[in-house]
DNA sequence: CGGCTTTGACCAGCGC
DNA sequence: GCGCTGGTCAAAGCCG
């Protein structure tokens, strides 16, 4: 495992450093740079140059195609490795758990985190495996998870069942509801020796502060149904991804009750098919941060998972009041980034009890792995820089780098971050990438369903920004379960 | 005409 | 066992 790491850590090193390279002839320095120093230069040479431009500017898409590629085969390699080491891990444990479970696990199984391998199997599970297992990047789990290519509903999982390794693949984390039956319903079949639908599936929830009915997150939405929520005045939506066939992601999009600006979107599962850039990253960063969650890689592994219920993180990003929070009493394991500016979210109140980590968390930007070239990947889009002065002036890292990218290098490099957290899924990383996303991308037009598969940003939160000085306050939750 | 939304019905889980 | 709630289905209607 950490030799695969390596190796692909080596090779976007490598195409990073070429495009490092590529880009030292930006069409900006390089025009600039001539026409100033040359001005009688021959039209020849101009045309000349330009064309060598246009080739370097090839070369460096070729390029950031390429470390795309490493990205996916590198987390193709690994989780079918980690599939193997889980079912090794399983065989071996299979039977002495079934005996201990049944006396002890019934009741806890209710809890989240008992969904976690290293409960429900013991000792005999490391806390490594499940450090491993949560890295599992879900695009390319999809490769492993041919079944998956149908979306199975609860209902007719039941009538036409199927491995549960196979079926739950696309999402590591419900790999393991199903691989140890923790879920209430899946232990009492799992005991009888049945298979278990996964009931849970890993969610990620977004909070935006956003007069549009949803937010622009790359991929295209279809509606499929409606209900009143207890407690919530505002209904609650249900989209499912309708990119590809069978694609197993779902969003939930309700309205806050406290406070109807905000809008919650609560994303499940992973893609099936191939992502766009923009698309990608809010998908890579939701599972990195899900899986973080479900495999306990965070600060609260000492602990008894009640004692984890939450945690918050003060954001190191230029945003004020940044919070993410991670619930475990919550129905679903719930991690919550709240953008908003409200000091405390109603989500927050759900838990019994709080860590706060310490403000030294690792600031953005962030190095990755150790890389110091990764640092400076500039989070920051023009966009952002304009909207938030008061903020970005406190950060010259970020507002410098602002409009320095052009928008598909930059998307393709918070891509690559956020890819690289799903490898070694630290949270803070997580979030910063889902920060990153939503202001990062340039804002589309505020649309419903989002057909632009090309932009990450949030429909609807321009006007917010421009219409309040102290934004901005999009606020993303993510919350995860499976 | 195909894709999408709407909306009532249905199902499963859970608490009492 | 019953009722409540969340989630999903699927028919009907709308829209470009």
């Amino acid at each position: 495992m950490e030799e695969l790491e390596h190796i692909f850590l080596t090779s976007v090193h490598t195409i990073l450093a070429l495009q490092n390279g590529s880009n030292l002839l930006s069409p900006c320095s390089d025009r600039s740079s001539e026409s100033e120093t040359k001005p009688s230069m021959p039209k020849m040479r101009l045309l000349e140059a330009q064309l060598e431009l246009e080739r370097l500017q090839e070369e460096n898409r070729e390029l950031t195609s390429k470390l795309d590629h490493v990205s996916r085969n590198y987390s193709n390699l690994k989780a079918q490795l980690l599939l193997a080491m889980q079912k090794q891990a399983h065989q071996a444990h299979l039977g002495e758990q079934e005996v201990k479970n049944k006396s002890s696990l019934i009741k806890s199984a209710q809890h989240f985190m008992d969904l976690r391998p290293m409960d429900v199997n013991g000792p005999g599970v490391t806390d490594e495996k499940m450090t491993l297992d949560a890295s599992i990047s879900p695009t390319d789990m999809d490769a492993l998870s041919k079944e998956s290519n149908h979306y199975i509903t609860p209902r007719k999982y039941h009538q036409a069942h199927v491995d549960d390794e196979d079926d739950n693949i696309d999402d590591g984390v419900s790999q393991r509801w199903g691989l140890h039956g923790s879920s209430p319903s899946g232990f009492k079949k799992a005991m009888d020796g049945q298979p278990e639908p996964p009931f849970r599936k890993a969610r990620v929830s977004v909070r935006a502060r956003s007069e549009a009915p949803l937010i622009s997150d790359g991929c295209q939405w279809r509606k499929y149904g409606q209900k009143m929520a207890k407690g919530n005045p505002c209904p609650r939506a249900y989209y499912r991804c309708t990119m590809a066939s069978g694609c197993p992601v779902r969003k939930q999009v309700q309205r806050c009750s406290e406070d109807r600006s905000i809008l919650i979107t609560t994303y499940e599962g992973n893609h099936n098919h191939p992502l766009p850039p923009a698309a990608a990253t809010m998908a890579n960063t939701t599972s990195a941060a899900a899986k973080m969650l479900l495999s306990g890689s965070t600060t609260c592994k000492e602990g008894p998972p009640s004692y984890c219920s939450t945690m918050q993180f003060p954001s190191s990003i230029p945003f004020t009041s940044t919070m993410a929070t991670l619930s475990a009493t919550a129905p679903f394991p719930t991690i919550t980034l709240d953008l908003t500016g409200t000091p405390k979210s109603h989500l927050q109140t759900l838990t019994s009890s709080t860590q706060q980590f310490p403000p030294s968390l690792p600031t953005l930007p962030f190095p990755l792995h150790g890389h110091p070239q990764h640092q400076g990947l500039g989070f920051g889009y023009a966009k952002y820089s304009t909207s938030t002065d008061d903020n970005s002036s406190h950060h010259p890292k970020l507002s410098s780098t602002s409009g320095m990218l052009r928008g598909q290098r930059q998307a393709s490099l918070i891509e690559t971050v956020t890819a690289a957290i799903a490898s070694d899924p630290k949270f803070t990383a997580a979030l910063a990438a889902a920060v990153s996303t939503v202001i990062g991308a340039p804002q589309s037009g505020a649309g419903g369903s989002n057909g632009g598969n090309e932009n990450p940003s949030i429909a609807g939160i321009k006007p917010v920004l421009q219409g309040t000085p102290q934004l901005p306050h999009p606020c993303t939750t993510f919350s995860t379960n499976s």
